[in-house]
DNA sequence: TATAATCTATACCAAGTTAATAGAGATTAT
DNA sequence: ATAATCTCTATTAACTTGGTATAGATTATA
């Protein structure tokens, strides 16, 4: 698994959509500005997240985005797998694609990369945004100095 | 972490010349034959773990290639980070990497890709090529059919 | 109804990576 | 001498990444 800025950006973005659930839409000019994202990068990752049902949106002045699903329902590995593909560090690695290799029944490595799977799939499949939002919401009760925007 | 036809080779070949390890060298064109790479592609790749002190090479005829440590000392992960880079999904899951990310203090994803990381890790860098080949000798004792090569 | 704010859609592009291929040269056993 | 082998550098086609550009559709509100 490997995050690229476009997984980076989508996954700050649900995130800053997940603080403001049921609070109204956030337009992107505001998700660009907070994650530091640039606009016309995020208007496409935000399109795509929409095709995903992960955001919805609504047009016009006073427009802008908002969580299509429940916080508690969204985890980081459904993110990343719908932007990033795959988390399994090579295709073998997953059960659908055993017969696709003409050396599975002796390879060596495949456990390796299967165990590398299963660790990775456990932690990132495991975490939802309400999760994440919480945690937010602990650092933003503390004395960690945080960026007002939080 | 992905890992690449250029890995993949890597860790092939390296397997192979631990198979082979005190026994004398195998000839590029063995190797590729082997492990169904593409000689030309495969010379590029020796030449790259020579300099990395991974093999070591034999000139002229009956050269080929050994093995330049005993298969003990020489993990997956190390092979894999001397090929593919650092095996974090994100720079900053790497705690040197930290300062790095303007977000880090307040960031809630980098706990997660430490994680990640470490889980990561821990499958990669407890393998030893000495235990590949225990577990190909094992397969070859075992009434899996393995082709003729092994 | 005009306008400005906002999302929608598609096209384009530069730089880097991947997975090779090509060819000329150096070394060495026989 | 020669053939087998490794060494080194250049080249390339296809793809991915991280954007930018432009034109259009929708909608609140003055």
């Amino acid at each position: 698994m490997k995050i690229t800025y476009k997984g980076d950006y989508s996954l700050k973005a649900i995130l800053d959509l997940a603080l403001h659930y049921n609070k109204g839409v956030l337009p992107i000019q505001e998700l660009a500005k907070k994650g530091d994202i640039p606009f016309k990068f995020l208007e496409q990752i935000l399109l795509t997240l929409k095709k995903g049902g992960f955001v919805d949106s609504k047009r016009g002045v006073d427009g802008g985005y908002f969580l299509a699903r429940p916080p508690e329902t969204i985890t980081v590995g459904e993110v990343v797998r719908f932007i990033e593909g795959p988390i399994e560090p090579v295709a073998c690695a997953n059960k659908d694609s055993y017969e696709k290799c003409k050396d599975f029944p002796y390879c060596v490595f495949k456990d390796i990369w299967s165990h590398v799977y299963t660790a990775t799939s456990l932690v990132v499949d495991t975490v939802t945004f309400a999760e994440l939002v919480r945690r937010v919401e602990a650092l933003k009760n503390s004395n960690i100095e945080t960026p007002y925007y939080i």
